[in-house]
DNA sequence: TACGATCTACGAGAGTTCTAGTAGGAGACT
DNA sequence: AGTCTCCTACTAGAACTCTCGTAGATCGTA
């Protein structure tokens, strides 16, 4: 698979695809937290689209952008990265920093502990 | 707190400075995976510098860069950083993404576990 | 002192990222 | 047909990133 990485304002507007679902410009630029111009928006679509990372189809004379690319595969790739960059390799220390985090409280590490336990009752796919 | 977030190459060089603490630009480039010149090395620890990421003291003729942030800091921004832009805000998604990894097997998700006991049987600190 | 090794400071070129302006096409309305 | 609006294509400049070369300082040693 080829690189999935994204720059800062990339990964802004594939995070308004995966949310959004495939959009055109005006609707990325609508969700944006930031004021761009149009045309900034449809810059960064269309090195997207040069990328592979997001394709399109004609909507009438607009475009609608596609993300080709997942969360899933942006995901690892993301945390693959920070995990050894960042915590050396260790997931315990990544999940020590999730759960260290502000605003986590006993609620949310017990449906994160759920989450384990579900994949260790089998849930999880055997170690290929 | 400033910004704290790295280029690709920056990311590189804090990572040694964190596994091995204070280094010169010669230890740096003897650990870096890539062959990099000696200066190409020197460049980027100035460049953090610059940017405040890390320190310099001299020792003999030479520098030893001091890292400024922790991986704690930087774990916190990266971390905060996907969480949001990729994985909608779901800490549960990212975990799930986490443990599905290749080369996470029963014993791993087992320590991770342990870490959520541990932060819920009072070891973790009340939410502030 | 002269030489070689080592190290920093500075400069710079190539490539990438970020932002946005301008030009021009196409549909809608008068 | 003329004009307004919306949209894409193209262009471009400023800033940043990445890499490394060259110059010059310093230290140890012959």
């Amino acid at each position: 698979m080829a690189d999935v990485s994204f720059t800062e304002r990339e990964l802004d507007v594939m995070a308004v695809l995966w949310t959004r679902g495939p959009s055109t410009v005006t609707e990325v630029r609508e969700v944006l937290a930031d004021a761009f111009a149009y045309t900034t928006v449809l810059s960064v679509l269309r090195t997207l689209e040069a990328k592979g990372h997001v394709q399109h189809k004609a909507e009438g004379k607009a475009h609608r952008y596609v993300p080709l690319v997942g969360r899933e595969a942006a995901g690892t790739s993301a945390l693959g990265r920070i995990v050894d960059k960042i915590f050396g390799g260790s997931r315990e220390l990544l999940l020590t920093h999730l759960v260290d985090a502000r605003g986590v409280d006993d609620e949310e590490v017990k449906r994160l502990r759920r989450i384990l336990n579900e994949r260790l009752r089998g849930g999880g796919r055997a170690v290929r």
